[in-house]
DNA sequence: CCGAAAATGGACCGGCAAGTCCAGAAGAAT
DNA sequence: ATTCTTCTGGACTTGCCGGTCCATTTTCGG
């Protein structure tokens, strides 16, 4: 059971080491530097993940995770007409240019990504909510016929997903939001397009 | 200067570490490992590689890194047609969807990403001339008019590539092809489509 | 208050794996 | 053949850092 206090503590821990891991990359960061950050001891930080650094982290992606899709509200849950989707495409532009080449999420998912399960299901669940969302303003535009009705709003959200997750990734390593950019371009001329796909 | 039977040796090595980061991961892998793995002893991986366990690990990224386009030979250099298009789509599914979770690049990426400037290198060149291909392919389905000529055909490339990239990523932590064939067509329809965007 | 549970401090341990070193074998070159 | 370079074996060092432990203090319910 954790006290008000240990819940405080346990917090400074988590962001301290988002922060640390934002700073410096996931293998630079040492549980002392987490210490330093967070005015915290070694026995506090065993004393709130018992399983040591590896459940740390694992709070660190959940942390991060969650931030993701509130950083896009309220735009991502009001895609209802193409001005809308437009103001969500600067948001997403907008937000991970800020961030540039520190994507604490991607880093701590590439660091342990396959063997946790635990972290599979936090990208999963971050992944399918994201995809919902889009899914969800897609059938909101076909309803009221800015969208072809033809398309599969899933599949066509899923494709969607992947352009931002591309162009992010495109990121990380350039520096440039072109991709990203050019991805929702592309995505978003797919969207509108004459439905002549596979869908 | 490296004798015949050093470039073996040196190949042998790098051809190993590849091999055990594929299964292991990057973390996971020891200089012990690929020395067992490659008959090699502690001596002769810093007399190939002086600076340590960094550049052989950016060695092996240049070696993975070069395969990537390879395996899309011959379809990547010659789209010059839908059904080439097409080709080129199954086999990059295909290629990827063998390959499942363990994509060696990313991980090497994910690992020295941000900091090696050399491993910067290597990812910048791959997706470079990768993207090149693709806006190759595009400039050749313009001129024969079967893709709008009024689209640029380098950022057309930038958003596809980026669907591919972020497809494969979701592949990753998936393992399921269907984020990557969903931005394949979703691209796809973006370059057939009416030209309504804003390229 | 008081006792139990939670929170904290910080010294200590132990293992592991990267990197060093030197001695000696194999190969090239003339 | 000899000499110089490259290649190889493997023991040794070293520092780091995750994890353990116990003693002490603080919190909290009743």
């Amino acid at each position: 059971m954790l006290t008000r206090k240990g819940e405080q503590t346990r917090a400074r821990i988590v962001a301290g080491a988002a922060d640390e891991i934002r700073e410096r990359g996931v293998d630079e960061v040492r549980l002392e530097d987490v210490m330093a950050r967070t005015r915290t001891s070694k026995s506090q930080l065993f004393h709130y993940f018992p399983d040591g650094k590896e459940q740390l982290l694992l709070a660190v992606a959940r942390h991060e995770a969650d931030r993701v899709l509130d950083d896009q509200q309220p735009m991502l849950g009001d895609l209802t007409s193409w001005a809308a989707w437009e103001r969500w495409r600067e948001r997403v532009v907008e937000r991970y240019r800020e961030q540039g080449t520190d994507c604490p999420l991607t880093i701590v998912m590439g660091h342990l990504g396959r063997r946790s399960a635990g972290a599979q299901s936090v990208v999963d669940g971050l992944m399918t909510r994201w995809q919902a969302a889009l899914a969800d303003g897609i059938r909101h535009m076909q309803a009221s016929g800015e969208m072809p009705g033809e398309l599969d709003a899933d599949r066509a959200a899923a494709g969607l997903l992947a352009g931002v997750q591309g162009g992010v990734l495109l990121l990380l390593s350039s520096g440039r939001t072109e991709h990203l950019e050019a991805a929702l371009d592309l995505a978003f001329t797919g969207l509108r397009g004459s439905a002549t796909g596979r869908w």
